[in-house]
DNA sequence: CATACTGTAATAAAATATATTACAAATGTA
DNA sequence: TACATTTGTAATATATTTTATTACAGTATG
């Protein structure tokens, strides 16, 4: 199972581009994605560590965009939620004494980095304003 | 979270290409991967319902590979074991009356088709034997 | 000073992934 | 034939992760 965070935070900052004067409010953003706006305050908290948004607290508080559109790409987007991308390695750790279980997970992560290599590639292509006007 | 089915089944595979004339057994198979043999041999039934290995039952019995390792590449495995890969999805149905709500998941499965295609091509391009013979 | 927000912690519920137990059926071998 | 070993599969339990909810302190606005 993949968590929903890249698509929840690029959902929000859509919205935000959408209104790049407003402050929207967790409870109107959450009301878009339909989800609990905790949520949506908890992936808002992460993209303020990441200085992409601002917040305002107290009435008529919200969050709007603290960067243009044109100058966040979906590469920082996957980055900030998602880490890397893979195809997942078995949980316990592989017997040490098998030539195979001794280095399955480095040959996994070194085919894995490749595939980064070129995911990011494709989303380091996309700003955030070309997403947008999709919609 | 992603399941480490593609790690598993790719596990499994090197394993029977490093011994492509003898049946291994789901105990032995479970013991490099450090994983619970029942678990091994539910990957071994979907990688015989993709007739890319063989089983013998009972004393002496176990799986090996029924197709050349040169023949079978990592993009099988991966669609055997993941289908396809995405930077996920909100869990719930997002607003339809809002824009981004009506087109979020559309414009995002596009951006993760495209992801695949790349994937794919990467993945096409490495064999089994290639994979195994990092080992 | 009442209202409407954010920020955050604590806890609960739901979903998924992995592990275990159990046992029928198959097959090799003494 | 009888026994041991192995697959195949179902049922159930445990662990982990993801999402949801509740609660409330703090902050700004009118």
């Amino acid at each position: 199972m993949i968590s929903g965070k890249f698509a929840i935070t690029t959902h929000i900052l859509t919205l935000l581009t959408k209104f790049p004067n407003d402050y929207l409010s967790s409870e109107f953003i959450a009301g878009s994605i339909n989800l609990n706006p905790v949520l949506v305050r908890k992936e808002i908290a992460n993209l303020k560590a990441h200085h992409i948004v601002e917040s305002k607290e107290g009435k008529n508080g919200g969050t709007k965009l603290a960067v243009d559109a044109s100058k966040i790409t979906l590469k920082e987007i996957f980055e900030m939620t998602f880490e890397n991308i893979n195809l997942g390695y078995a949980k316990n750790q592989p017997n040490p004494d098998c030539p195979v279980g001794k280095k399955i997970n480095q040959n996994l992560s070194s085919l894995y980095a490749d595939m980064n290599q070129k995911v990011s590639l494709q989303l380091e292509g996309i700003t955030l304003e070309d997403f947008s006007n999709q919609f």
